[in-house]
DNA sequence: CGACATTGTCTGTTGAAACAGATACTGTTC
DNA sequence: GAACAGTATCTGTTTCAACAGACAATGTCG
């Protein structure tokens, strides 16, 4: 009948199986392993673009800032010159591969945190540099983000964390392969 | 200067901090766990979504119709009727929180994959059941996208893979807590 | 039974993502 | 130096996602 779906979890079915109310356990262990990831990432994440959301920025909209803070940060502190970063420059240290960098710069320069300059060398590149409100919004978000992943993550042993992390790491190891 | 910024990698440097052109290593090990959570899962699921746009599906498309077609599938097996699912009861079982429901299902109704009917016994209900064309989708796909998730992660130790499992999981574990 | 809160779904609207094609500039080859 | 291919970014357009509020049906309490 099944007019009203049960919630009823059989004992066999345990993690991620009973999270979504999968009946049947999982037959292949690599699917099993990728909607793991999946979740995971979708609950952890839905915290950290929470936070970034007070700033009015997005998930990849931080990411971008995040990056060329770190490139400002870094530089000033060789006491050389920040010139800016060109968009593909940016996109290749993105964590996300996203399609439309322009946009996103677009909108970054709309709320007043990077500003675009062209390179005198090249005249086809923009070299995106952060404002110093954008500098300044970065380094307020940095610490409460760092807070709210020790508080999901926190319960880790270094051990587990570190053994993570290798995984992770592995896990995409194929990705982009012939 | 940095008019180009280097991509050269310190040997200190290793992990995703090198993937991302991170110059400093990661301070807070919960971030760096994070963001390889972040990196590795937006890699891999990049191949999935190639898979089901084949099928003019996204992501959660695909994850309604999966959750539908499985839940209509173990009903038939069971000899029974399977009448549909109420939309709040799909959204409890999608792998990512979605906060457009009705919008997701205006458009698998539009290709033709699931039907709606009103409950009559709560006819504020809507219930919601896969076609016959939505059905066989979801059986075409299925077997690719396992095959996908087994070249992606198959290189790693039925060891690791449960690890892993087990490992994210506990990650997961305080979302949603006080 | 009438008021009221609750639940389940839908609609209006705004803002963001994605894809394709366009434009502008550079470096190379003849 | 003219043609060509390649690179870097932008624009036009379409589709999608998100939020708020609306609507409709049900349950509850006096």
């Amino acid at each position: 009948m099944m007019s009203e779906p049960t919630n009823a979890i059989s004992p066999s079915v345990s993690g991620l199986a009973a999270e979504i109310g999968k009946q049947q356990p999982f037959e292949v262990v690599e699917e099993e392993l990728f909607l793991n990831l999946l979740r995971t990432t979708a609950l952890l994440n839905d915290g950290t673009v929470s936070v970034v959301k007070d700033a009015g920025l997005s998930g990849p909209l931080y990411n971008i800032l995040r990056i060329l803070t770190g490139f400002a940060d870094c530089t000033a502190r060789d006491g050389a010159v920040f010139d800016g970063m060109p968009v593909t420059g940016i996109a290749e240290h993105m964590l996300t591969r996203e399609p439309d960098m322009t946009r996103l710069i677009d909108r970054l320069e709309k709320l007043g945190f990077v500003e675009r300059a062209r390179c005198p060398d090249d005249r086809r590149r923009v070299l995106v540099s952060p404002t110093e409100d954008g500098r300044r919004v970065a380094h307020e978000l940095r610490p409460r983000l760092e807070a709210l992943h020790k508080d999901q993550l926190g319960h880790l042993s270094p051990e587990e964390q570190s053994q993570l992390i290798e995984l992770l790491h592995k896990a995409r190891a194929r990705v982009g392969e012939a």
